[in-house]
DNA sequence: GACGATACCAAGCAAGCGCTTGGTTTGTAA
DNA sequence: TTACAAACCAAGCGCTTGCTTGGTATCGTC
């Protein structure tokens, strides 16, 4: 199942939005702008001018600016929870997995849901306690997939730090790549990148 | 010279404030609301209430809001780069002194300062166009440290991956630190936690 | 003890904010 | 054609924001 399947099926269960929807397009223009000047820099005036629509008419799609923040976090993580289950079942070795994990978390990190990602990491604080909550049990999701095939290389002898605190460190690493790594440059390609963090965890 | 001496030998040539000044104290209050809330959701109201005084007092002693900002992260590289510079003097090897810089920067993100280096890796954003560039130049010399050390153990082949991706991705996995390690319990201290960085790159 | 600088207060202004409201257009299906 | 809901507009309300203003304590210095 490729990635393009895999959301089709996701915005068939209402999972997440088909970006060609009013919904769709004023999430990821959302994306865009809560990444570029952060969420409360934007204004809901600044969302409204992004899809050509009156500052008002964002609250006929939203009953608040927030549930447009929460909305962005929620699809993402349920489109990526999908990615990386895809990616691990094609992996044969523990080792794959891991790399297949790495590989697709630079990819949804630097590639076209870079934006959302980035939301995610640097915006949780402007969630309400409910909504921070609820964001949190997905993303309690997400990390068990990481940590099912850590412990399995733990296990194997193949690492020989804590799992927890190597994806804890792997979270931030990678999530940091986005202020810094510029795919398109190819002096570095994403493969590249994953290879060079394989080896950086004695895993080349 | 120990973490005291470098802080007094810094206020004496008013590089960073007494944290018992006037100054330091709101410097202090801030970097903790704006670490707390985020500098857009604090006001002035906040920072005022937190040192005891009226909102309009503040411009006092900064001319915007922002200059509290600026103010909050020019004095944590500084004191940064004058406590990394130490710990790197003091260690004999290139392993040692890259332990020491880890170390030293798990320390400064999770004691004392660790509220004032959350601010300046999330609140960047919120700087103008020309604080930013202020900021970014003392930061190239805090960063010239580090690459200065992982190139030295590049050259001796203790290192295979690329030392200016392995310092980007120690920023991030260390400065990530600061959302789940509680260095006051007790499971996992910071020697701990270095030794398991130092093991994940290798270098155990 | 007069003086100037420093630190602060009390009040409020102008602008921008999220969101509401009442009404109009557009799309869809009988 | 009619009926109705979804999508949107135009206007603006009530509130909060960063910051200003004019004036008053407080302090070290000669």
């Amino acid at each position: 199942m490729n990635q393009e399947k895999i959301l089709q099926s996701l915005i068939a269960d209402n999972l997440v939005s088909a970006s060609d929807s009013a919904r769709g397009r004023l999430l990821r223009e959302a994306a865009r702008l809560f990444r570029e000047k952060g969420y409360e820099r934007t204004t809901v005036r600044d969302l409204a001018a992004a899809v050509g629509i009156q500052s008002g008419s964002l609250f006929h799609h939203f009953r608040t600016k927030e549930e447009i923040l929460k909305a962005v976090m929620v699809e993402t993580i349920r489109l990526n929870t999908a990615v990386m289950e895809a990616a691990i079942g094609a992996a044969k070795s523990n080792r794959e997995k891991l790399r297949a994990l790495i590989r697709a978390e630079l990819e949804s990190i630097n590639g076209q849901t870079g934006e959302a990602m980035a939301v995610l990491v640097y915006e949780w604080r402007s969630l309400s306690e409910a909504s921070r909550a609820e964001v949190l049990e997905l993303r309690d999701g997400y990390e068990a997939l990481w940590l099912g095939v850590l412990n399995a290389l733990k296990e194997e002898g193949a690492l020989s730090a804590d799992p927890f605190v190597v994806r804890r460190m792997l979270t931030g690493a990678l999530s940091w790549t986005v202020t810094w790594y510029r795919p398109d440059r190819g002096d570095l390609t994403q493969d590249g990148l994953t290879d060079q963090v394989m080896a950086m965890l004695g895993l080349g």
